[in-house]
DNA sequence: TTGACAAATGCACAACTGTTCACCTATTCA
DNA sequence: TGAATAGGTGAACAGTTGTGCATTTGTCAA
Protein backbone atom coordinates (compact mmCIF):
# COMPACT_ATOMS: atom_id res chain seq x y z
CA UNK A 1 0.00 0.00 0.00
CA UNK A 2 2.43 2.74 0.74
CA UNK A 3 4.65 3.75 -2.10
CA UNK A 4 8.29 3.34 -0.48
CA UNK A 5 10.23 0.57 -2.35
CA UNK A 6 11.67 -2.29 -0.64
CA UNK A 7 14.70 -1.53 1.38
CA UNK A 8 18.38 -3.77 1.86
CA UNK A 9 19.16 -4.50 5.21
CA UNK A 10 22.48 -2.40 5.63
CA UNK A 11 19.71 0.23 4.07
CA UNK A 12 17.20 -0.19 6.90
CA UNK A 13 20.72 -0.27 9.45
CA UNK A 14 21.67 3.31 8.10
CA UNK A 15 17.48 4.52 8.49
CA UNK A 16 17.46 3.23 11.99
CA UNK A 17 20.64 4.79 12.97
CA UNK A 18 20.13 8.45 11.26
CA UNK A 19 16.73 8.31 13.59
CA UNK A 20 18.18 7.26 16.34
CA UNK A 21 21.02 9.28 16.57
CA UNK A 22 18.18 12.11 16.04
CA UNK A 23 16.30 11.03 18.79
CA UNK A 24 19.00 10.68 21.00
CA UNK A 25 20.75 13.95 19.84
CA UNK A 26 18.21 16.05 18.90
CA UNK A 27 19.83 16.71 15.62
CA UNK A 28 20.93 14.75 12.44
CA UNK A 29 23.78 13.04 12.10
CA UNK A 30 26.59 14.20 9.76
CA UNK A 31 27.42 12.33 6.30
CA UNK A 32 31.05 11.49 8.96
CA UNK A 33 28.69 10.71 11.86
CA UNK A 34 27.42 7.86 10.12
CA UNK A 35 30.68 6.70 8.46
CA UNK A 36 31.84 6.39 11.72
CA UNK A 37 29.15 4.16 13.55
CA UNK A 38 29.69 1.62 10.65
CA UNK A 39 33.41 2.22 10.55
CA UNK A 40 33.24 2.74 6.74
CA UNK A 41 36.84 3.68 5.34
CA UNK A 42 34.98 6.27 3.13
CA UNK A 43 32.46 8.58 3.54
CA UNK A 44 31.39 7.63 -0.23
CA UNK A 45 29.83 4.19 1.34
CA UNK A 46 27.33 6.35 3.23
CA UNK A 47 26.68 8.69 0.50
CA UNK A 48 25.71 5.49 -1.81
CA UNK A 49 23.55 4.37 0.93
CA UNK A 50 21.66 8.07 1.34
CA UNK A 51 21.45 8.09 -2.55
CA UNK A 52 19.66 4.88 -2.61
CA UNK A 53 17.44 5.86 0.45
CA UNK A 54 16.34 9.06 -1.32
CA UNK A 55 15.35 7.08 -4.22
CA UNK A 56 13.19 4.65 -2.86
CA UNK A 57 11.58 7.70 -0.97
CA UNK A 58 12.68 6.61 2.50
CA UNK A 59 14.42 9.83 3.26
CA UNK A 60 14.44 13.85 1.55
CA UNK A 61 17.48 16.00 2.32
CA UNK A 62 18.50 19.55 0.94
CA UNK A 63 21.54 19.63 -1.14
CA UNK A 64 24.39 20.59 0.15
CA UNK A 65 23.11 21.51 3.55
CA UNK A 66 24.44 20.19 6.66
CA UNK A 67 22.28 17.55 8.58
CA UNK A 68 19.29 18.30 7.13
CA UNK A 69 17.17 15.07 6.97
CA UNK A 70 13.44 14.38 6.56
CA UNK A 71 12.46 10.87 7.26
CA UNK A 72 9.24 9.60 5.08
CA UNK A 73 8.18 6.65 7.47
CA UNK A 74 5.64 3.91 5.70
CA UNK A 75 3.04 3.37 8.38
CA UNK A 76 3.57 0.00 8.84
CA UNK A 77 6.08 -1.39 11.19
CA UNK A 78 9.20 -2.99 9.07
CA UNK A 79 10.60 -5.91 10.69
CA UNK A 80 9.16 -7.75 13.06
CA UNK A 81 12.62 -8.54 15.42
CA UNK A 82 13.48 -5.49 15.28
CA UNK A 83 10.67 -3.91 17.57
CA UNK A 84 11.09 -6.59 20.01
CA UNK A 85 13.38 -4.66 21.97
CA UNK A 86 11.17 -1.13 21.09
CA UNK A 87 13.76 1.49 22.79
CA UNK A 88 12.13 4.82 21.68
CA UNK A 89 8.54 3.14 22.28
CA UNK A 90 8.00 4.26 25.34
CA UNK A 91 8.40 7.90 23.97
CA UNK A 92 5.04 9.97 23.80
CA UNK A 93 3.29 12.64 22.03
CA UNK A 94 1.40 14.97 24.07
CA UNK A 95 -1.03 16.50 22.06
CA UNK A 96 -3.59 19.37 23.20
CA UNK A 97 -7.25 18.53 21.79
CA UNK A 98 -7.55 22.64 20.36
CA UNK A 99 -11.58 22.18 19.27
CA UNK A 100 -13.34 22.02 16.03
CA UNK A 101 -12.02 22.49 12.74
CA UNK A 102 -14.49 22.69 9.82
CA UNK A 103 -14.18 19.80 6.99
CA UNK A 104 -17.05 21.26 5.39
CA UNK A 105 -16.91 24.85 4.46
CA UNK A 106 -14.10 27.41 6.74
CA UNK A 107 -14.94 28.22 9.85
CA UNK A 108 -13.29 29.85 12.71
CA UNK A 109 -12.10 27.72 15.42
CA UNK A 110 -14.10 27.64 18.25
CA UNK A 111 -12.07 26.99 21.47
CA UNK A 112 -9.08 29.02 22.40
CA UNK A 113 -8.07 26.95 25.06
CA UNK A 114 -6.79 23.67 24.90
CA UNK A 115 -10.13 21.26 26.18
CA UNK A 116 -8.09 17.84 26.61
CA UNK A 117 -5.28 15.88 25.59
CA UNK A 118 -4.08 13.55 23.35
CA UNK A 119 -1.53 10.59 23.63
CA UNK A 120 0.26 9.16 20.40
CA UNK A 121 3.48 7.33 20.39
CA UNK A 122 5.89 8.52 17.67
CA UNK A 123 6.13 5.09 15.83
CA UNK A 124 2.56 4.48 15.29
CA UNK A 125 0.98 7.71 14.38
CA UNK A 126 4.42 8.52 11.96
CA UNK A 127 6.11 12.01 13.65
CA UNK A 128 8.89 13.03 12.99
CA UNK A 129 10.91 14.05 16.01
CA UNK A 130 11.15 17.46 15.41
CA UNK A 131 7.42 18.88 15.58
CA UNK A 132 6.49 15.45 17.96
CA UNK A 133 6.16 18.42 20.87
CA UNK A 134 3.95 21.00 19.10
CA UNK A 135 1.74 18.90 17.65
CA UNK A 136 -2.22 19.17 18.48
CA UNK A 137 -5.59 17.34 17.74
CA UNK A 138 -8.45 19.27 16.01
CA UNK A 139 -11.62 17.87 16.36
CA UNK A 140 -13.60 17.52 12.50
CA UNK A 141 -17.12 19.13 11.77
CA UNK A 142 -18.63 17.84 8.25
CA UNK A 143 -18.57 15.57 5.81
CA UNK A 144 -16.31 17.03 3.43
CA UNK A 145 -13.52 14.79 4.01
CA UNK A 146 -15.66 11.66 3.82
CA UNK A 147 -13.94 10.36 0.59
CA UNK A 148 -10.48 10.46 2.81
CA UNK A 149 -12.05 8.47 5.53
CA UNK A 150 -12.43 11.08 8.05
CA UNK A 151 -16.10 11.69 9.44
CA UNK A 152 -17.56 14.17 11.59
CA UNK A 153 -16.37 14.03 15.44
CA UNK A 154 -13.27 12.25 14.17
CA UNK A 155 -10.37 13.93 16.11
CA UNK A 156 -7.20 14.67 13.96
CA UNK A 157 -3.65 15.13 14.66
CA UNK A 158 -2.00 18.12 13.05
CA UNK A 159 1.74 18.28 12.67
CA UNK A 160 3.06 21.72 12.18
CA UNK A 161 5.46 21.80 9.47
CA UNK A 162 5.88 22.29 5.65
CA UNK A 163 3.07 20.98 3.76
CA UNK A 164 3.50 19.06 0.04
CA UNK A 165 1.11 18.50 -2.91
CA UNK A 166 -1.48 16.10 -1.61
CA UNK A 167 -0.99 16.36 2.25
CA UNK A 168 -4.38 16.49 4.10
CA UNK A 169 -3.99 19.95 5.83
CA UNK A 170 -5.13 22.23 8.20
CA UNK A 171 -5.60 25.48 6.64
CA UNK A 172 -5.94 29.10 7.04
CA UNK A 173 -7.65 30.51 3.82
CA UNK A 174 -8.59 34.07 3.96
CA UNK A 175 -9.18 34.34 7.77
CA UNK A 176 -10.55 30.98 8.62
CA UNK A 177 -9.77 27.44 9.26
CA UNK A 178 -10.72 24.10 7.39
CA UNK A 179 -9.59 20.83 6.90
CA UNK A 180 -8.55 19.61 3.21
CA UNK A 181 -6.44 18.48 1.39
CA UNK A 182 -3.64 20.96 -0.16
CA UNK A 183 -3.06 20.77 -3.91
CA UNK A 184 0.04 22.10 -4.95
CA UNK A 185 1.42 22.00 -8.09
CA UNK A 186 4.52 23.62 -9.68
CA UNK A 187 3.68 26.73 -11.73
CA UNK A 188 0.17 27.16 -10.25
CA UNK A 189 -1.32 28.61 -7.52
CA UNK A 190 -2.07 26.04 -4.48
CA UNK A 191 -5.18 25.58 -3.44
CA UNK A 192 -7.93 23.22 -1.32
CA UNK A 193 -9.61 20.30 -2.44
CA UNK A 194 -12.09 18.34 -0.44
CA UNK A 195 -12.79 14.79 -0.62
CA UNK A 196 -16.43 14.57 -0.96
CA UNK A 197 -17.85 15.28 -4.65
CA UNK A 198 -20.65 18.02 -3.10
CA UNK A 199 -18.03 20.21 -1.91
CA UNK A 200 -16.23 22.58 -4.15
CA UNK A 201 -12.73 23.54 -4.56
CA UNK A 202 -11.94 26.20 -2.50
CA UNK A 203 -9.19 29.23 -4.31
CA UNK A 204 -8.00 31.70 -1.84
CA UNK A 205 -8.67 34.79 -2.57
CA UNK A 206 -5.96 36.84 -0.82
CA UNK A 207 -3.78 34.75 1.29
CA UNK A 208 -3.75 30.77 2.38
CA UNK A 209 -1.94 29.95 5.17
CA UNK A 210 -1.06 26.13 5.91
CA UNK A 211 -1.21 25.72 9.98
CA UNK A 212 -0.37 22.00 9.78
CA UNK A 213 -0.43 18.30 8.27
CA UNK A 214 -3.17 16.21 9.16
CA UNK A 215 -0.79 12.91 11.09
CA UNK A 216 -3.29 10.69 11.78
CA UNK A 217 -7.09 10.07 12.76
CA UNK A 218 -8.57 8.79 16.50
CA UNK A 219 -11.99 8.14 16.72
CA UNK A 220 -13.45 6.56 19.76
CA UNK A 221 -15.87 4.11 19.02
CA UNK B 1 11.14 30.51 39.16
CA UNK B 2 14.02 29.39 36.98
CA UNK B 3 17.47 28.46 36.60
CA UNK B 4 17.39 30.21 33.50
CA UNK B 5 18.41 33.97 32.98
CA UNK B 6 16.02 36.71 31.97
CA UNK B 7 16.21 36.98 28.18
CA UNK B 8 16.06 40.81 26.81
CA UNK B 9 13.42 40.65 23.43
CA UNK B 10 16.11 40.51 20.75
CA UNK B 11 17.30 36.92 22.39
CA UNK B 12 13.37 35.40 22.90
CA UNK B 13 12.99 36.35 19.55
CA UNK B 14 16.00 34.39 17.94
CA UNK B 15 14.79 31.76 20.25
CA UNK B 16 11.47 31.54 19.11
CA UNK B 17 12.77 32.09 15.36
CA UNK B 18 15.37 28.44 15.84
CA UNK B 19 12.34 26.97 17.34
CA UNK B 20 10.06 27.52 14.88
CA UNK B 21 12.34 26.93 12.23
CA UNK B 22 13.17 23.02 13.57
CA UNK B 23 9.28 22.56 14.12
CA UNK B 24 8.81 23.59 10.34
CA UNK B 25 11.61 22.29 8.37
CA UNK B 26 12.71 19.29 10.84
CA UNK B 27 16.16 20.31 11.40
CA UNK B 28 18.17 23.17 13.20
CA UNK B 29 18.81 26.25 11.46
CA UNK B 30 22.40 27.55 10.29
CA UNK B 31 23.48 30.62 12.09
CA UNK B 32 23.40 32.43 8.36
CA UNK B 33 19.60 30.82 8.38
CA UNK B 34 19.09 33.18 11.69
CA UNK B 35 20.95 35.79 9.93
CA UNK B 36 18.58 36.35 6.65
CA UNK B 37 15.27 35.96 8.83
CA UNK B 38 16.49 38.90 10.99
CA UNK B 39 17.90 40.76 8.14
CA UNK B 40 21.83 41.03 9.86
CA UNK B 41 24.09 42.24 7.68
CA UNK B 42 26.92 40.30 9.60
CA UNK B 43 26.36 36.41 10.87
CA UNK B 44 27.87 37.80 13.84
CA UNK B 45 24.92 39.72 15.27
CA UNK B 46 23.66 36.28 15.38
CA UNK B 47 26.59 35.04 16.87
CA UNK B 48 25.97 37.37 19.65
CA UNK B 49 22.84 35.99 20.63
CA UNK B 50 23.61 32.89 20.69
CA UNK B 51 26.47 33.15 22.93
CA UNK B 52 24.18 34.77 25.18
CA UNK B 53 21.53 32.29 24.75
CA UNK B 54 23.88 29.79 26.06
CA UNK B 55 25.28 31.95 28.64
CA UNK B 56 22.05 32.14 30.19
CA UNK B 57 21.07 28.62 29.75
CA UNK B 58 18.29 28.82 27.60
CA UNK B 59 20.25 26.82 24.58
CA UNK B 60 23.06 24.13 24.25
CA UNK B 61 25.24 24.21 20.59
CA UNK B 62 28.32 21.44 20.24
CA UNK B 63 30.59 23.97 19.25
CA UNK B 64 32.30 23.72 15.51
CA UNK B 65 29.60 21.39 14.53
CA UNK B 66 26.68 22.61 12.21
CA UNK B 67 23.13 22.75 12.83
CA UNK B 68 23.18 21.41 16.74
CA UNK B 69 20.97 22.61 18.84
CA UNK B 70 19.74 22.19 22.15
CA UNK B 71 16.60 24.38 23.63
CA UNK B 72 16.38 24.27 26.95
CA UNK B 73 12.71 25.03 27.89
CA UNK B 74 10.85 25.20 30.87
CA UNK B 75 9.22 21.80 30.99
CA UNK B 76 5.64 23.13 31.63
CA UNK B 77 4.56 25.44 29.46
CA UNK B 78 2.62 27.97 31.79
CA UNK B 79 0.24 28.27 34.33
CA UNK B 80 -2.47 29.57 32.86
CA UNK B 81 -2.98 27.28 29.94
CA UNK B 82 -2.16 24.34 32.24
CA UNK B 83 -5.52 25.27 34.03
CA UNK B 84 -7.60 24.87 31.50
CA UNK B 85 -6.86 21.43 30.98
CA UNK B 86 -9.03 18.82 33.02
CA UNK B 87 -6.39 17.07 35.45
CA UNK B 88 -7.37 13.65 34.63
CA UNK B 89 -6.58 14.29 31.10
CA UNK B 90 -2.72 13.84 31.24
CA UNK B 91 -3.51 10.21 32.59
CA UNK B 92 -2.25 7.46 29.78
CA UNK B 93 -3.03 4.69 28.41
CA UNK B 94 -0.15 2.46 26.92
CA UNK B 95 -1.36 0.22 25.01
CA UNK B 96 1.12 -2.61 23.51
CA UNK B 97 0.26 -3.60 19.82
CA UNK B 98 0.26 -7.18 19.32
CA UNK B 99 -0.31 -7.66 15.00
CA UNK B 100 -3.02 -8.35 12.47
CA UNK B 101 -6.44 -8.60 12.96
CA UNK B 102 -8.67 -10.02 10.39
CA UNK B 103 -11.22 -7.30 9.59
CA UNK B 104 -11.81 -9.65 6.50
CA UNK B 105 -12.56 -13.68 7.01
CA UNK B 106 -11.16 -14.54 10.34
CA UNK B 107 -7.55 -14.97 10.80
CA UNK B 108 -4.82 -16.48 13.49
CA UNK B 109 -3.05 -13.20 15.03
CA UNK B 110 0.25 -13.36 13.45
CA UNK B 111 2.81 -11.50 16.19
CA UNK B 112 3.45 -13.45 19.29
CA UNK B 113 5.17 -10.35 20.85
CA UNK B 114 4.30 -6.59 20.84
CA UNK B 115 5.41 -4.61 18.21
CA UNK B 116 4.82 -1.44 18.94
CA UNK B 117 2.83 0.60 21.64
CA UNK B 118 -0.19 2.81 21.54
CA UNK B 119 -0.56 5.71 24.29
CA UNK B 120 -4.13 6.95 24.31
CA UNK B 121 -5.53 9.26 27.22
CA UNK B 122 -8.61 8.04 28.97
CA UNK B 123 -10.53 10.69 28.27
CA UNK B 124 -10.77 10.63 24.73
CA UNK B 125 -10.96 7.16 23.98
CA UNK B 126 -13.54 6.53 27.21
CA UNK B 127 -11.72 3.58 28.52
CA UNK B 128 -12.70 2.70 31.60
CA UNK B 129 -10.07 2.62 34.88
CA UNK B 130 -10.30 -1.10 35.74
CA UNK B 131 -9.47 -2.36 32.50
CA UNK B 132 -6.96 0.28 31.02
CA UNK B 133 -4.46 -1.52 31.55
CA UNK B 134 -5.14 -4.80 30.12
CA UNK B 135 -6.17 -2.90 26.92
CA UNK B 136 -4.05 -3.49 23.60
CA UNK B 137 -4.30 -2.42 19.91
CA UNK B 138 -4.63 -4.36 16.88
CA UNK B 139 -4.01 -3.63 13.37
CA UNK B 140 -7.00 -4.45 11.71
CA UNK B 141 -6.73 -5.96 8.16
CA UNK B 142 -9.11 -6.74 5.56
CA UNK B 143 -12.39 -4.56 4.42
CA UNK B 144 -15.24 -6.56 6.29
CA UNK B 145 -15.48 -3.18 8.24
CA UNK B 146 -16.05 -0.63 6.25
CA UNK B 147 -19.52 0.39 7.13
CA UNK B 148 -18.10 1.23 10.34
CA UNK B 149 -15.70 3.18 8.79
CA UNK B 150 -13.15 1.07 9.97
CA UNK B 151 -10.46 0.16 7.22
CA UNK B 152 -7.46 -2.06 6.65
CA UNK B 153 -4.71 -0.93 7.84
CA UNK B 154 -6.68 1.17 10.73
CA UNK B 155 -5.22 0.16 14.97
CA UNK B 156 -8.55 -0.71 16.72
CA UNK B 157 -8.11 -0.46 20.35
CA UNK B 158 -9.41 -3.48 22.54
CA UNK B 159 -10.91 -2.84 25.77
CA UNK B 160 -11.34 -6.55 27.29
CA UNK B 161 -14.41 -6.60 28.80
CA UNK B 162 -18.17 -8.53 28.26
CA UNK B 163 -19.54 -7.26 24.96
CA UNK B 164 -23.08 -6.18 24.67
CA UNK B 165 -24.85 -6.31 21.45
CA UNK B 166 -24.26 -4.00 19.04
CA UNK B 167 -20.65 -3.73 19.94
CA UNK B 168 -17.77 -4.09 17.79
CA UNK B 169 -15.41 -6.81 19.10
CA UNK B 170 -12.34 -9.02 18.40
CA UNK B 171 -13.70 -12.12 18.75
CA UNK B 172 -11.86 -15.37 18.80
CA UNK B 173 -14.91 -17.73 16.47
CA UNK B 174 -13.45 -21.54 16.02
CA UNK B 175 -10.10 -20.74 17.14
CA UNK B 176 -9.65 -18.03 14.53
CA UNK B 177 -9.64 -14.11 15.47
CA UNK B 178 -11.61 -11.78 13.88
CA UNK B 179 -12.87 -8.11 14.00
CA UNK B 180 -16.37 -8.06 13.79
CA UNK B 181 -19.84 -6.75 15.40
CA UNK B 182 -21.35 -8.43 17.71
CA UNK B 183 -24.97 -9.63 17.91
CA UNK B 184 -26.20 -10.75 20.64
CA UNK B 185 -30.60 -10.51 20.60
CA UNK B 186 -32.15 -12.21 23.56
CA UNK B 187 -32.94 -15.67 23.08
CA UNK B 188 -30.70 -16.72 20.44
CA UNK B 189 -27.46 -17.59 19.68
CA UNK B 190 -24.94 -14.96 19.25
CA UNK B 191 -23.25 -14.32 15.88
CA UNK B 192 -21.10 -12.21 14.44
CA UNK B 193 -21.69 -9.65 11.67
CA UNK B 194 -19.47 -7.91 9.50
CA UNK B 195 -20.01 -4.26 8.48
CA UNK B 196 -20.13 -4.69 4.66
CA UNK B 197 -23.25 -6.43 2.69
CA UNK B 198 -20.33 -8.57 0.25
CA UNK B 199 -19.52 -10.40 3.64
CA UNK B 200 -21.86 -13.08 5.11
CA UNK B 201 -22.57 -13.49 8.80
CA UNK B 202 -20.47 -15.62 11.13
CA UNK B 203 -22.89 -17.93 13.18
CA UNK B 204 -19.76 -19.88 15.22
CA UNK B 205 -20.33 -23.68 15.05
CA UNK B 206 -18.62 -24.53 18.67
CA UNK B 207 -17.60 -22.02 20.66
CA UNK B 208 -17.35 -17.94 20.52
CA UNK B 209 -15.02 -16.10 22.58
CA UNK B 210 -15.13 -12.41 22.86
CA UNK B 211 -11.43 -10.98 23.29
CA UNK B 212 -12.87 -7.33 24.02
CA UNK B 213 -14.44 -4.57 22.65
CA UNK B 214 -13.32 -2.38 20.32
CA UNK B 215 -13.04 1.63 22.02
CA UNK B 216 -11.57 3.72 19.25
CA UNK B 217 -9.92 3.60 15.91
CA UNK B 218 -6.63 5.32 15.39
CA UNK B 219 -4.93 5.49 11.86
CA UNK B 220 -1.77 7.09 10.38
CA UNK B 221 -2.43 9.51 7.39
C1' DT C 1 32.44 60.55 33.43
C1' DT C 2 33.27 55.84 33.40
C1' DG C 3 32.20 51.12 32.95
C1' DA C 4 29.28 47.36 31.68
C1' DC C 5 26.36 45.45 28.55
C1' DA C 6 23.17 44.77 24.44
C1' DA C 7 23.24 45.12 19.65
C1' DA C 8 25.23 45.30 15.33
C1' DT C 9 28.81 45.76 11.15
C1' DG C 10 32.63 43.88 8.24
C1' DC C 11 35.85 40.67 7.08
C1' DA C 12 38.69 36.78 7.04
C1' DC C 13 39.71 32.10 8.24
C1' DA C 14 39.41 27.30 9.32
C1' DA C 15 36.78 23.55 10.19
C1' DC C 16 32.89 20.99 9.04
C1' DT C 17 30.42 18.81 5.58
C1' DG C 18 28.38 17.26 1.22
C1' DT C 19 29.80 15.84 -3.19
C1' DT C 20 32.26 13.96 -7.13
C1' DC C 21 35.52 11.15 -9.85
C1' DA C 22 37.95 6.94 -10.53
C1' DC C 23 38.21 2.35 -9.31
C1' DC C 24 37.25 -2.09 -7.01
C1' DT C 25 34.59 -6.66 -5.48
C1' DA C 26 30.67 -9.61 -5.29
C1' DT C 27 26.09 -11.22 -6.54
C1' DT C 28 22.08 -11.74 -9.45
C1' DC C 29 19.80 -12.42 -13.71
C1' DA C 30 18.72 -12.83 -18.52
C1' DT D 1 28.81 -13.95 -21.10
C1' DG D 2 27.43 -9.36 -20.14
C1' DA D 3 24.70 -6.03 -17.76
C1' DA D 4 22.76 -4.37 -13.61
C1' DT D 5 22.84 -3.65 -8.79
C1' DA D 6 24.54 -3.53 -3.88
C1' DG D 7 28.44 -2.37 -1.36
C1' DG D 8 32.79 -0.46 -0.71
C1' DT D 9 37.83 2.26 -0.99
C1' DG D 10 40.57 6.50 -1.65
C1' DA D 11 41.50 11.03 -2.61
C1' DA D 12 40.31 15.47 -3.73
C1' DC D 13 37.30 19.46 -4.14
C1' DA D 14 33.96 23.11 -3.10
C1' DG D 15 30.29 24.98 -0.65
C1' DT D 16 28.43 25.45 3.87
C1' DT D 17 29.05 26.85 8.34
C1' DG D 18 30.96 28.25 12.85
C1' DT D 19 34.18 31.33 14.74
C1' DG D 20 37.52 35.20 15.94
C1' DC D 21 39.19 39.92 15.65
C1' DA D 22 38.43 44.76 15.25
C1' DT D 23 35.18 48.43 15.47
C1' DT D 24 30.84 51.17 16.22
C1' DT D 25 26.51 52.78 18.58
C1' DG D 26 23.36 53.29 22.27
C1' DT D 27 21.50 52.62 27.03
C1' DC D 28 21.80 52.40 31.87
C1' DA D 29 23.59 52.69 36.40
C1' DA D 30 27.37 53.81 39.67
Amino acid sequence: MYTMKELTTRQIEILDFITNYEWRHGFWPSIRNIQMEFDYKSTNAVMGHLRALERKGAIERIPGQARTFRINRPDKPQASFESEIPENASEVVEIPVYGAIAAGYPDRVESSGAVGKLQVDIQNAGFTNASRKQSFALEVRGDSMVDAQIYDGDRVIIEPREARDGDIVAALIDGEVTLKRLIQKAGEPPYLKAENKNYPDLHPLNNLEIQGVAKAVVRAL
